[in-house]
DNA sequence: AAGTCTTGACAATGGGACTGTCAGGTTTCT
DNA sequence: AGAAACCTGACAGTCCCATTGTCAAGACTT
């Protein structure tokens, strides 16, 4: 009597590091790293093993966005997160709709339809 | 009949790339470079010498602050200045308060009284 | 028991930020 | 006119960051 759609809460953790890490293509060292910097929380396991969310993979996808494309550092992605929840605002989809139409029209990490 | 006020525009050319380093503590070389990456436009006088407003120095300051206490690169610079035209708001300055509670209160590059 | 997870450490690679200098030429000041 | 400061472009060195990668010792899952 569950309905699937229940079950697909953004904020569910369910992937472990290295399913996270194969969706993101990057190792989980860099995964651990955003961890340990803050950018990211996944929720762990009671025996402490993470969990990533829907959105916290979404998260991660921004902050490569940021890096990657875009040339910012951590340091700026961390600036940019605090910004964007102090202002209540979704500066970064704003800022995505800017560079896409610069540059890299590929995959968008929020809005992405695949 | 000119009031000395009038001269105080904060938008009139009036530091040449020496001075400025001076006023900013930093290599006219430094200067140059956020020029060439478009993050300050200091006038040029009709024979091509540049020539800083006390507004392109705040600016300066600002991406002294950013890059020096916050260790955000040029490339988040970019995206902050970009971000604070788009929203009208000045985002820069909440940050800084933002900033300036956890570590360091010395000067505030905007809002300085002097 | 095998495989994956945990933390902590260490290292290598590649790139960015900043300072610094040199050269050849123009502008400004005294 | 001559000195000093400006211009552009190039090159280089230093330091730090981002990312990947690995290793070790231990805990968890199947």
């Amino acid at each position: 009597m569950t309905f699937q759609g229940a079950d697909r809460d953004p904020e569910r953790p369910v992937y472990v590091i290295s399913v996270a890490a194969g969706i993101l293509s990057c190792h989980p060292r860099t995964l651990r790293i955003y961890e340990e910097e803050g950018l990211v929380c996944p929720a762990r396991t009671p025996t402490n093993i993470r969990l990533y969310s829907e959105n916290d993979v979404r998260r991660v996808m921004w902050i490569r966005h940021l890096t990657q494309n875009l040339g910012v550092n951590l340091a700026g992605v961390r600036i940019l997160f605090e910004l964007e929840e102090r202002l209540g605002t979704r500066i970064l989809e704003r800022l995505y709709s800017e560079a896409s139409s610069d540059a890299d029209a590929e995959r968008a990490p929020a809005t992405v339809a695949k």
